[in-house]
DNA sequence: TGGGCACGCGTAAGCGCTTACATCCCAATG
DNA sequence: CATTGGGATGTAAGCGCTTACGCGTGCCCA
């Protein structure tokens, strides 16, 4: 613990020890230029015994890089982020690269996000919608390389498909007799949001109908669970809500059931992002699933490419799967009541 | 986008604009020492101006400390990993450090190690048993201020209280007339598991039995689901089943229910974490609530205090919370058919 | 046998900051 | 009026590394 040496082994250290001139290390250690091996091994043996490691400062001060990114998430609640981060650590290790982290929820960014830029060779963005002021991001821009998720607006943005998803789903609804739709989710709080409530508006336009205005409420559970009680009191309530995440969409269904409504039956509920808990609910939620960690693998990687390539990271907008369980009116293969015995995975029918 | 410009002001470029010395610029731009208001005026119009922004690299050199922690975790999967990461990350940006994160589920760690430990002054470390030797982990001692996560073997580790927990989860199944109980979860793969099953023995010792041995499977639904199987083939299933965490608990539910077994009367079911999926299953799933977020907090503060103070960092055991809900057979304020109204939140007992 | 050419390595010039120390100036003091 | 003290600023020495450049070998080929 306490026997931390005070000034731990530095180039010149190895060089000496090696017998060498510290080029000699540096060019051993980072395996660039040729060296002879029996020098190599000298080197690679001084270090080993000095326990030597470089110092990254100096490193990147010297070759005028971090080899790192950074990664700016608006909070880390749900499964969204934690996966996102996942895609995005794991590709960005695999080019070489150490991640910083900054959230920014509530907190007044300048400071820290200042503080990250100055460490790392590019950053990707996700924030909400008036966060960041446009000149943030084009100062940001011009010190680094900058990729956008999930931001409708930006040219470089890269994100997973909505508009469309949002249309099959609803339709979907239709499908199943239903007329009275609502969108629970606000589209102001993020592009995300609204590009889905656009898909919901298009399928009703598609059959001549005029889309309820959306429900603006936040991405938590209790903002579904408020929601919900709404929906409980009102003396005709819409027959099916299309809910901006599974977060929302679960809490509704819960509160819902507890105000002896019947999912599937009386309301058809689906959720959007496929979480773990939309497999666990009675009936299971219907949702669409995103390749979230791919959106984060996708972002490290354009980052890493335009670092070392040097061209601008271009668009990119991923796939979508809408997942098909019971609570969208879908019949699905569950113990309604677990007494009597039902073998098989859940049926997950996916477009 | 490309109108970066290719070489970004430096101190130098401020320090001539503003008539002044470089050392002034640093003086102002990091409030050390006394500079004439006007001075600092004139200083701060030319670092805004030129859009200045100090390299992080250079002044890490020079100022011997990278202002930056490490958290180093095995693997983000589920809530509990991005909870802790949350708690870490807000309690590092209160101390105006950065977050490098690590994520070594599978990989080598060596060289991503390395390369975190030589850009951080503090590192945090959550690591399976095995994944990291002792050996990499005095050698890191030697580096920096260590702070290790739900290792008890560690002398400095901070982690959530698990065997009293256990003892008193298992004692609770007792209370309910169960008595062929079996711990789902393997203790060599994390000190947490360990204690738990620890807790699990303990209880069964208070009463003059015999602990059935833990059942070696792992922290994913996937592993729930497989033990499920197998114990709905068995001739004398167990009536109550402890499991290591929530992800295994509801999987295994799940899979139990598809099976016909009644969650609460055939068996009793209890997990870990008492993640959100928890409060979702049907029956609730009884858990045990950690504090996870604080644990993460703490680490980051524990890790700051070290840096700043230069005291060794304590070990810390925080406080958890048995969850009752309905998968331990305790009855549970839900519909068991939603078509019966049932008003009210659940019923969440605490101890 | 000599010129050229790789190859292996050392020399030294930075990279952009922090900070100990020196310096300057002016107000306060005897 | 000379002296002194201290606040404001400049000077310069690093921090530990990368890398352009160049020198000296030994070897091949003419």
């Amino acid at each position: 613990m306490s026997d931390r040496t005070p000034r731990p082994a530095t180039i010149y250290a190895v060089a000496e020890r090696a017998g060498v001139s510290i080029a000699t290390v540096s060019r051993v250690l980072q395996g660039t230029n040729h060296v002879a091996s029996a020098t190599r091994d000298r080197v690679l043996d001084a270090a080993r015994q000095l326990d030597y490691l470089p110092r990254g400062s100096a490193r990147a001060l010297a070759a005028k890089k971090h080899e790192a990114v950074g990664l700016m998430l608006p909070g880390l609640s749900g499964p969204y982020f934690a996966d996102l981060l996942v895609g995005f650590e794991t590709a960005a290790a695999e080019c070489g690269l150490s991640v910083a982290l900054l959230m920014t929820d509530e907190r007044g960014l300048s400071s820290p996000l200042r503080q990250l830029v100055a460490r790392v060779d590019g950053l990707a963005v996700m924030a909400r919608p008036g966060q960041l002021a446009p000149d943030d991001l084009a100062s940001l821009g011009r010190w680094l390389p900058l990729v956008r998720l999930a931001a409708s607006d930006h040219p470089a943005t890269i994100h997973a498909e909505n508009t469309a998803s949002a249309r099959e789903l609803t339709e979907h609804l239709f499908g199943h007799g239903r007329r009275r739709l609502e969108f629970v989710g606000d589209p102001e709080l993020a592009p995300d949001a609204a590009e889905r409530y656009a898909g919901f508006a298009a399928a009703h336009a598609g059959l001549g109908l005029v889309p309820a205005p959306a429900v603006p409420v936040g991405f938590a559970e209790a903002d579904g669970r408020r929601y919900a009680r709404q929906v409980l009191s009102r003396a005709e309530p819409p027959d099916g809500l299309v809910c901006v995440n599974d977060e929302v969409a679960v809490a509704l269904l819960d509160e819902l059931q507890r105000g002896g409504v019947v999912i599937g039956r009386d309301v058809a509920v689906t959720g959007w992002d496929d979480i773990m808990t939309a497999r666990y609910t009675r009936p299971g939620l219907t949702s669409v699933s995103q390749p979230v960690r791919e959106l984060g693998r996708l972002a490290a990687t354009a980052l890493h490419d335009v670092i070392a390539g040097g061209s601008t990271p271009g668009p990119a907008v991923l796939p979508t799967r809408i997942v098909i369980r019971g609570s969208c009116g879908c019949p699905e293969a569950l113990p309604p009541d677990a007494t009597e015995p039902q073998p098989g995975p859940t049926k997950e029918e996916t477009k």
